[in-house]
DNA sequence: TGGGACCATATGGGCGTCAATGGGAAGCGG
DNA sequence: CCGCTTCCCATTGACGCCCATATGGTCCCA
């Protein structure tokens, strides 16, 4: 397992700590990542984790990008502005700030997801909802296994 | 026999465990996949299963399209967040997880159908009924539980 | 041709390990 | 001096790993 994938729901306990599922530890130690960066996605309201790597491409999307564009502008709002570091204790929890509450209306309990390269932070009822909205949306992306 | 063919219904032990049928593993050692990719039906209210391969082969649709765009991160969201990888114990048994049994009904027995390079997991009445409207001709494909 | 030994699969369950969680106590900053 | 954070340790419950048993089928041999 090289990469994030499936997904988890973990509690927060009184101190507002959250462990981070192992098969994602894992990953992370694989890449040898320890510092965390965090940002909201564009589209869904999750928080996106990841190494040094994500905001790199982030970054290099904005370049591409016509660097007067409204588009542009806005992103790197969301990324430079919106973005934060972070780090895991010894057993592999973080902290569930204020940041990431207000932005994805997690309170008790959160929905870790791989994507791939990354993995991201859910209120649980909100990832099922758009998950079901994602399939009902494109029934099938025309790929059918022959 | 280098592909998955017919089907079979086991039954789930005490522990949530069941065994995938003899022809299936050996068709899974034959090519060497020992880390199993899990996928919801995109039609049916069955579990795909299958290899790497299996994985890679929808992650090429996402490749195809702008990694940025809404869609691409849509369709990432249920392969790579609705996925998930899973192994077999030293009998050849896997576990029956609450996300396969909120997704196809299964409840005390698993019937395991062939789809030539993958396999899938069926409620066995499901699997049963949907032969039948298969059978019939048109049929009302694309139910599934609300 | 019928009986029996043999074999493979499916199934059941014990046990150890590890991850998830909870909470105490010390360190740091306000 | 007080509150929050960080480090550390304890608990428990799930899962992986292992071995045991049953069941059905096949092959061989009398």
């Amino acid at each position: 397992m090289n990469r994030f994938l499936s997904n988890a729901t973990n509690r927060i306990d009184t101190k507002g700590r959250v462990s981070v599922p192992a098969p994602f530890r894992a990953v992370l130690a694989q890449r040898n990542v320890q510092e965390l960066y965090c940002l909201q996605d564009l589209v869904f309201p999750a928080i996106s984790v990841g190494g040094p790597d994500l905001l790199e491409r982030y970054e290099r999307q904005i370049a591409s990008a016509d660097p007067f564009s409204p588009e542009a502008n806005a992103m790197s709002l969301l990324v430079h502005g919106g973005g934060v570091y972070m780090r895991l204790d010894a057993e592999g929890r973080l902290m569930v700030t204020d940041f990431i509450r207000d932005f994805t209306g997690i309170t008790t309990e959160v929905t870790f997801v791989g994507r791939s390269d990354h993995f991201q932070l859910w209120q649980p009822q909100a990832f099922h909802e758009a998950q079901v909205a994602a399939r009902a949306g494109r029934a099938t992306f025309g790929v059918r296994p022959a």
